[in-house]
RNA sequence: CCGCCCUUAGCUCAGACUGGUAGAGCAGUCGACUGUAGAUCGACUUGUCCCCCGUUCAAAUCGGGGAGGGCGGACCA
């Protein structure tokens, strides 16, 4: 594979990249550039999280050395989202789904280097650097870095800003050429790249943030905007039956959105199509073997979206379906990381 | 260490001064209308009023104590 087909398959159904320059450059001048990810282990994993896992396999498909920090520190400091004493039961939860969906969804965990904050954030160098950030790093361009990932209050805490510049930090302490995230994390690598001489900085990958199922942003505390890694069947059904989706609008439609980023890019690695159910009335069976021609046929309203739900649904269903499967046999997971859910 | 303020529905809050066992908006649920959903109408649900003790026929409301949260002052050797 040459630099530019690397290039594209790095940088294909994402955001936006910072820079594509760098990355061919970084393709040209290195043998395995390394990528990272960093989730912080907090609710439970969904389909959101699986999109972005997505692009793991290009990755690795591109020859990039892939590692995925279980921030768990992180967790902690957002707001104390996640309890200390759960830390460890959560990232351990995390590890696996996000195992279960990157070979899901084409790649082979097995080539994925797992790190978990608590690692290497409580070591000297780390930490040193740490405190230089600290102190060189006004109140306000922390918090503006991390305006869209730490959340927001009257009173934060110190916790979001010290995360903020744990984050900045960690591609350097990772070693990272590449760092990948939702383009809600682009603050924090901006930060990163203006706090850190040219020669560490590292060149970013931005995924799309899918729109919630109930219109507007994707929302952890709204059940219904969003399906659940342990959604059943019929619970997908239904959250698909009650999503927002104007007919022959592709704006803020998280079906179609599911379609575009999850569904196809996931059956294609499986080498399948995308199969309307239709009834006759309504004309019949459709078979896509692209998200093009599915979004050209629903803008003009070919396709209805009472038609296309159930089929949406189940093709859900079935991409989520090997990751459900993987965590339902270890109920302890669940039990162990939310023991206020599960009993 | 001292002082002041806050705590009521899932969320944001009203009600407290002038005791009569609780309200609004949003959210949610269900209908109507759409071949989905949304929007729009219509209906409905929701509570240890932070906890304990006391006063009273009666306490979210008054008094005392406690817990949690916020703000300020003092201390700055």
């Amino acid at each position: 594979m040459n630099t530019r087909d690397r290039t594209e398959l790095i940088t294909r159904h994402t955001e936006e990249t910072v820079t594509e320059a760098e990355i061919e450059q970084l393709l040209d001048e290195r043998e395995r550039p390394h990528a990272y990810i960093g989730y912080a282990p907090t609710g439970e994993m969904h389909i959101g999280h699986f999109t972005t896992m997505r692009k793991l396999a290009d990755f690795i498909a591109a020859g990039l050395e892939v590692t995925v920090l279980v921030a768990d520190l992180h967790a902690h400091l957002d707001d104390e989202k996640s309890p200390f004493e759960l830390l460890d039961a959560r990232a351990t939860y995390y590890e696996e789904a996000i195992r279960g969906m990157i070979d899901a969804a084409g790649g082979n965990s097995d080539d994925v280097t797992f790190v978990r904050g608590t690692d290497y954030q409580l070591e000297e160098p780390y930490t040193l650097e740490l405190y230089q950030l600290i102190a060189d790093t006004t109140i306000s361009r922390a918090k503006r870095a991390g305006s869209e990932v730490v959340r927001q209050s009257d009173n934060p805490n110190l916790g979001g800003l010290v995360y903020t510049l744990m984050q900045s930090l960690d591609v350097l302490a990772l070693d990272a050429d590449i760092a990948y995230g939702g383009i809600d994390q682009r603050g924090i690598y901006m930060l990163s790249r203006e706090l850190f001489d040219d020669d560490e900085t590292p060149a970013c990958v931005f995924a799309p943030l899918l729109s919630g199922l109930t219109g507007g942003k994707m929302s952890a505390s709204d059940a219904g905007s969003k399906v659940n890694l342990t959604d059943d069947a019929t619970e997908i059904d239904e959250k698909i039956q009650g999503a927002y989706c104007p007919q022959g609008e592709v704006e803020d439609n998280g079906v179609l959105e599911y379609l575009e980023y999850l569904v196809f890019p996931v059956l294609d690695e499986r080498g399948q199509q995308f199969t309307v159910e239709r009834p006759d009335e309504y004309g019949g069976t459709l078979v896509y073997e692209r998200y093009g021609e599915l979004e050209a046929d629903y803008r003009s309203g070919e396709l209805h979206p009472a038609d296309l739900k159930p089929s949406a649904a189940t093709a859900i269903s079935a991409v989520v379906d090997p990751v459900r499967e993987r965590l339902t046999d270890q109920p302890e997971l669940l039990a162990d990381a939310y023991p206020d859910r599960y009993e």
